[in-house]
DNA sequence: CCCCTTGCCGAAACCGGTTTCGGAGGTGCT
DNA sequence: AGCACCTCCGAAACCGGTTTCGGCAAGGGG
């Protein structure tokens, strides 16, 4: 019997309803529904008589059945971008725990989907706002203007986002001060000495790489240093990207003796670079990044870094979208907590000035170039 | 006016019911509900007409309201342990990516929870089983004898395992042949001449560790080298972990020249344990694990291992709930997989044999009691 | 030609809640 | 005493689907 079948679950003992509840006092479902809801036309002593009893009995309201009327299903969708390659994302786990562990004890719960390209990410998104999966989103990864957002506007649902963006109006969001952690980046290597301070911004599509590149300036302000153009690396997401810029940036005539990255990973390719140019990270180059992704702690030396943390992220995002659906403004949900410095091994008083590593860089090129030739 | 709202979602358009597509046709609603879920006694017709009105006017069944009737919300649940520490899992983003792309071609979805602990993670699983906000389970890291798996047997909640389990009644899953890893692992170091291979294994309440102990034991076997218990260390989960047990293994009178590590993390302890004891990796000492945890390339040499496809787990595990939760026998629902050796620089012929090794070691010691007393 | 199937679909109940509407009874005021 | 008003709750509609039940028409067999 299939009707026996939905009407017990899955499960083997029928499940509780409201009308069970109704008929257990001699009182209608409407007055039950409107007791545990917080009307206000029921009288105190009934509300109070029919929580006991519900919560005896064991009811717990079924999510599906308030939605098809309430349109509300209590659930917080988040819709990543993981497109395979270098996007493995050591806090996630961290993120997720601190998301679901909020919407538990509000009891919420989180809707997860993945899709590994921008515009299929926008579809899941219409996906799951179409089939009412979610009250509301999490947007992690924000672009200055991102298409996720006008999907998201356009049909009026609320959302929160996890990092800032360029055109505010109407977003609430959760951010971590990356700007400050450049900033304070750029002084500390300046206080130990370093005169040639280089930036490997992040992708310049993510807000989040202009607000820390303005950090880093900032930075060399503070400390009076001149900011020149040319110790501006290219963009740098992946090791190897990481590499690749720094390859590039102890060509210049006046190399930097240390390097502020916009995030670890490509400072793990620093690290390459540096053991090609014969550089010992931490003496001849020094370095400090951000994000604290595990890799950094077996760096050799361990990569001094701003750590974020996810957990909290994930909880105070949880916090936010649901004060958000329950109706607070978005102008209101606004917050910023800062990175955490994680003393390691890569930032150090430079072992060599500037045109002495630049001499040195330029002996490793002839020698190589006269093996090379020997070689042939 | 709640009712417009609701009516309207939050949405701008009022979304598209049942109702709609039935007097579009002419025809009753229950028409059109038996024409899309496939009923027998629907002309083709007629079901041929009223699919694609229904796909014409862009009609999608409101899975809530499904669910109140049929208890099914296409929504497969996952529940994680996610313990703060050490427990960063590099594998959950493809895991995820995986499992949410496959069910979401299937049009399901993926709720998700994550607690910290056991008796947590049990709880949360009560609680969306209790709110039926999944149709069934995916289980990871499963035990021996495992909790959840009682208390979804109990409920009658379909479920899939990432990993086997030793009462395997009732239990569909999806596993990579960790011992067969293990094996493979042992016998290439055999025949790059070593004779002393120890093993440390994973935590033993975790059914895997068992059998990649199993498949260390087949590799000795089938290299011709005797079992030796001295050789098997402590269980190693961390990376402390792994260091402290690799002091110990160091400490026999003939200590391994080659080390299989059940999991990843061990080795990069062992990394941390050979420095102190100044032995280079992949030269005195050889290692080979398993995971393929992305620190693993960026040890020194890097960490030769055998690594999982996470992707695919997700995207198997998520199919194979789906096909147990529609009706499949468990039995018939139990997939393996291999895992595929990456070469890296950590397994090489031994540099020294092991009483050569032990030798050091002593020397060692020696030395450093010496300046101890030196300091005095 | 009649009866019995069979194929196909409409009518209505149902799922478990929420929300509207209206009415019974008590109160306060004149 | 009469009336308006407020408090509190029941009755019923509603949300968007699914499922049961039964009936009509066509087809087949005797």
């Amino acid at each position: 019997m299939q009707t026996a079948a939905a009407a017990m679950g899955a499960q083997g003992r029928r499940r509780v309803t409201i009308a069970d509840v109704a008929e257990r006092l001699g009182v209608t479902k409407s007055t039950v529904s409107r007791a545990l809801n917080g009307y206000p036309d029921i009288a105190e002593g009934t509300r109070i008589r029919i929580a006991r009893t519900a919560e005896r009995m064991g009811y717990r309201p079924l999510t599906h059945a308030q939605a098809i009327r309430t349109g509300r299903t209590r659930s917080l969708g988040l819709v990543l971008q993981i497109d395979g390659e270098d996007s493995a994302r050591p806090f996630l786990a961290e993120f997720i725990a601190g998301l679901t562990q909020a919407a538990s004890d509000e009891n919420w719960t989180v809707t997860i989907a993945a899709e590994p390209t921008e515009p299929k990410v926008r579809a899941a998104l219409s996906r799951l706002v179409e089939e009412r999966k979610a009250d509301g989103f999490i947007l992690p990864r924000t672009l200055p203007h991102d298409g996720r957002v006008e999907t998201l506007r356009a049909e009026n649902v609320p959302f929160v986002m996890f990092g800032r963006t360029a055109n505010p109006e109407g977003c609430a969001w959760y951010d971590i001060r990356g700007e400050d952690a450049m900033r304070a980046a750029t002084t500390r290597l300046a206080a130990l000495g370093h005169k040639r301070i280089a930036h490997l911004p992040g992708g310049s599509q993510y807000y989040y790489s202009q607000l820390r590149m303005v950090g880093y300036k900032q930075g060399l302000e503070a400390a009076g240093l001149p900011f020149d153009p040319s110790l501006v690396g290219l963009e740098a997401m992946t090791r190897r990207e990481g590499a690749e810029a720094t390859r590039q940036l102890l060509r210049v005539p006046e190399p930097p003796t240390a390097i502020v990255c916009a995030v670890d990973r490509a400072a793990l390719g620093v690290y390459k670079a540096a053991k090609e140019a014969r550089l010992e990270i931490g003496r001849e180059l020094s370095l400090i990044a951000y994000d604290g992704v595990p890799e950094g702690a077996y760096a050799n030396p361990g990569l001094t870094t701003f750590a974020v943390n996810s957990h909290q992220a994930g909880e105070r995002l949880a916090r936010l979208l649901i004060a958000r659906i329950r109706g607070t403004a978005a102008e209101e949900l606004r917050e910023l907590a800062p990175a955490t410095l994680v003393e390691r091994g890569s930032d150090r008083p430079p072992a060599l000035s500037s045109s002495e590593l630049a001499q040195h860089i330029t002996d490793l090129n002839l020698i190589e170039t006269v093996q090379r030739e020997d070689h042939k």
